[in-house]
DNA sequence: GCTAAATGTTGAT
DNA sequence: TCAACCTTTAGCT
C-alpha cells in the first residue's frame, strides 16, 4: 500500500473500530511475528498472525465482507484485510513496551543485538532446536527457519545451547539475517542455494533442505531425512549432517 | 467433497 | 501437556 492514509473498519472487534476507524496510521513496526501500528493519541493496534492468521490486499475496491474479517485496512488505492490472527488489539504504549521487553533480538531488526541471545543460549542445557523457538531467546526464527538454520550450519538440533559453539552462533545469525531479509522480499522462504532451470525458475521442491521432507533423501549426503516432535512442533533433521 | 495439518501463542488442567 | 483459536490448502477419496 502505497499511501498511509488509512481508515480501518470491520469485523467483530467493534470497540477497536470505534477507536481507530479513520485515524491515520502513523508507523508500523515488525518486532519478531508481532505487528504494532500506531494511530496517535495512545492508541497502538497489536496484531499477531498467529499459525493461519493472514493479510491479504489489493486494489479498490475491496469486496464484501466475508466471514470473520477482523480488520480491513483501506487506503485511496488499496485496501488489506486481515483474518484468522491470534492477536488484533489495541495497546497503549506501556503495553506494547511489556510485550516488546520481553523478546529476544528479530535478526530482521537494526538494533538487534545477537549477543543478548548468546548469553541465553550459552547458559542453556535445553536443545539448541527448543531454543530457538523461544521468543524471549531469539524473536522471529519460527519452525521453518529453525529446521533450515540447523542444517545449513550443520548442527545437531539436541545439541544444548551451552555446548554451542560461539563461531557456529555468530555463523547462524549472520546467515539468519540474511535468508530472512530474502524472505521478506520475496514473500517466500527460501533456504537452499539459488538453482535455476532453464526457464529462470526456482523450482518449489528445492525450496528447503529438510523442512517437511522427512523420509526423503538429504540433498547432501542422500540419507533420509528425519522428523520427531520437539516443543510440541515438527522438527526436521538429517542425522548424518547434523551430528 | 472431506480431513488433517500448517510459517504460533496463550491459558487451562 | 493439551486444547483452543479459526483459515487455508494439500492430499486423499
Amino acid at each position: 500500500m502505497s499511501k498511509l492514509n488509512l481508515s480501518v473498519a470491520v469485523g467483530p472487534y467493534d470497540r477497536t473500530r470505534a477507536l481507530i476507524d479513520g485515524s491515520v496510521l502513523r508507523r508500523a513496526e515488525a518486532w519478531g511475528k508481532h505487528l504494532f501500528h500506531d494511530y496517535g493519541a495512545g492508541r497502538h493496534l497489536h496484531v499477531h498472525l498467529g499459525l493461519y492468521g493472514k493479510f491479504v490486499s489489493g486494489r479498490l475496491p475491496a469486496p464484501a465482507p466475508w466471514g470473520q474479517l477482523r480488520l480491513r485496512l483501506v487506503g485511496e488505492e488499496a485496501y488489506a484485510d486481515l483474518r484468522g490472527p491470534t492477536a488484533c488489539e489495541l495497546l497503549t504504549r506501556a503495553e506494547v513496551r511489556a510485550i516488546q521487553d520481553r523478546l529476544g533480538p528479530d535478526p530482521l531488526r537494526r538494533d538487534a543485538d545477537p549477543e543478548r541471545a548468546w548469553t541465553r543460549i550459552s547458559r542453556s542445557r535445553a536443545p539448541i532446536a527448543a531454543l530457538l523457538m523461544q521468543q524471549e531467546v531469539v524473536a522471529g526464527i519460527g519452525n521453518v527457519y529453525r529446521a533450515e538454520i540447523l542444517f545449513r550450519h550443520r548442527v545437531d538440533p539436541y545439541l544444548p545451547g551451552r555446548e554451542l559453539d560461539r563461531a557456529v552462533w555468530e555463523a547462524m545469525w549472520d546467515d539468519l539475517v540474511v535468508l530472512m531479509k530474502a524472505g521478506v522480499r520475496s514473500g517466500r522462504i527460501i533456504t537452499t542455494e539459488r538453482e535455476h532451470r532453464p526457464g529462470g525458475r526456482l523450482t518449489r521442491d528445492k525450496a528447503s533442505y529438510v523442512y517437511r521432507r522427512d523420509g526423503q533423501p538429504c540433498r547432501v549426503c542422500g540419507n533420509r531425512v528425519a522428523t520427531a516432535e520437539l516443543v510440541a512442533r515438527n522438527l526436521f533433521w538429517c542425522p548424518v549432517c547434523q551430528s
